[in-house]
DNA sequence: ATGATACTCGAACGCTTGTTCTGTGTCAAG
DNA sequence: CTTGACACAGAACAAGCGTTCGAGTATCAT
């Protein structure tokens, strides 16, 4: 017989995760144990539960006892762990940036984008995120190129380093730039060194819409 | 009382669906009738059903009866439809790409990026794709930045105008850079018009690794 | 040999949960 | 007013499902 003599996972224990990952991914949620047994050449419940919780003391797996189904994998992110941002509008020079109305439903916005929270960086898991396709090539100083999505939360504090999108009264414009707060007011850093930074005095308004958090560039289409 | 006479969805209807997919979202598995009727101020479980059949024939929930927590939406894309791409390792000028050998589990592995389908191109759903994570500045020219995760699929066919990831034996390095045939061999075309582009002849070997298909890039980091 | 550990099975128990049936009140059409 | 569709409530039933317990087998160290 195949031993396994408690060190780590074994084969079974994969055979387990597997099918709890492709039961889910084809039925949307989680599986029984006896369907477990089932599929797994697992004759009795009680050898499932076995598994189970020596899944779940290994991290691998989260637990809802006495609830139907109540499991789900925990490893990375289990599927089905994402995060659904609602596409504001494009970003343009010259053009202000829409703002999401407070009761807007990103579940029945036509323009969405989804993104899996285990890219979020900072577990921005807020649902205030937003995002926004950038139009033209006014931002590509900033390596943000023609019809790229960017994904923004809305600005309370931002730190020195960050990108942000700006509107700039002056130019009347918004565009995406990094902040800096200077001794007299604040920088606007481009990405690119061969671009100069805007200076911005202390007296002069800044509005800041929002700060970058992710950038997502789909390469489907032509280039010139 | 308030009257619907059967036109469409009513309040009833929409707050049992978010209450479905936010507490999808939550425990990773649908809820019981029972925990709907609590949380929309249902006292009876055959309301509930009756709510839910509704929904069913509007087209906007699945259930697989006499499963517990049998449900799903199917709105648009209900949470869950999402591609896990495992991460080969990292593209860098000088080194070679690493190859993903044909026994590789997504799931096992270490660094995977979860990508909702909805944002893939061309419906590259492939189960091939793999992902990079660029080092260096060396792509710079190429609007990607170190850190970015670049999305790739295996090359069978290049079309001009595509971004590819090919090895260059004179140089011995691994770069990306749009790609273009021409009458007497190959363009390699850097993004940033300031830079020339390479030219390859025919006769000279050429590696295609993939092509890229998405560029991430996360804003967590400081900038110097 | 002997005990400990890992693993497996089967069955019974009881809570969870979907289903169904009866009944009530409202409202519009006939 | 009667009728019927519609929106509910409540209770009871049956199946689904997690849990627990007793027991059996194989491997390994002592």
């Amino acid at each position: 017989m195949m031993v396994r003599k408690s060190k780590g996972i074994g084969e079974r224990h994969q055979k387990i995760l597997d099918f709890i990952a492709s039961y889910q991914r084809e039925h949307k949620h989680p599986p029984s144990i006896r369907e477990i047994g089932e599929h797994c050449d697992i004759s009795s419940t009680s050898v499932v539960n076995y598994y189970l919780d020596q899944l779940e003391k290994e991290g691998l797996l989260e637990r809802d006892r006495k609830i139907s189904r109540g499991m789900r994998l925990v490893n990375n992110s289990p599927l089905g762990d994402m995060l659904r941002v609602p596409v504001m509008g494009v970003i343009q020079a010259g053009e202000p940036i829409p703002i999401p109305p407070s009761d807007f439903n990103p579940f029945t916005a036509e323009d969405t984008v989804d993104i899996a929270t285990s890219l979020m960086p900072t577990k921005e898991k807020g649902k205030d995120l937003f995002a926004l396709q950038v139009q033209g090539d006014s931002m590509i100083d900033a390596m943000i190129n023609d019809g790229d999505i960017v994904i923004l939360k809305p600005a309370q504090e931002v730190r020195n380093g960050e990108m942000v999108a700006v509107w700039l009264d002056e130019r009347n414009e918004t565009t995406l730039k990094y902040f800096y707060k200077e001794k007299d007011g604040f920088r606007l850093q481009p990405a690119n060194p061969a671009y100069k930074p805007i200076m911005i005095k202390k007296t002069e308004p800044l509005q800041i819409k929002g700060k970058v958090v992710m950038v997502i560039r789909k390469m489907e289409r032509m280039v010139a």
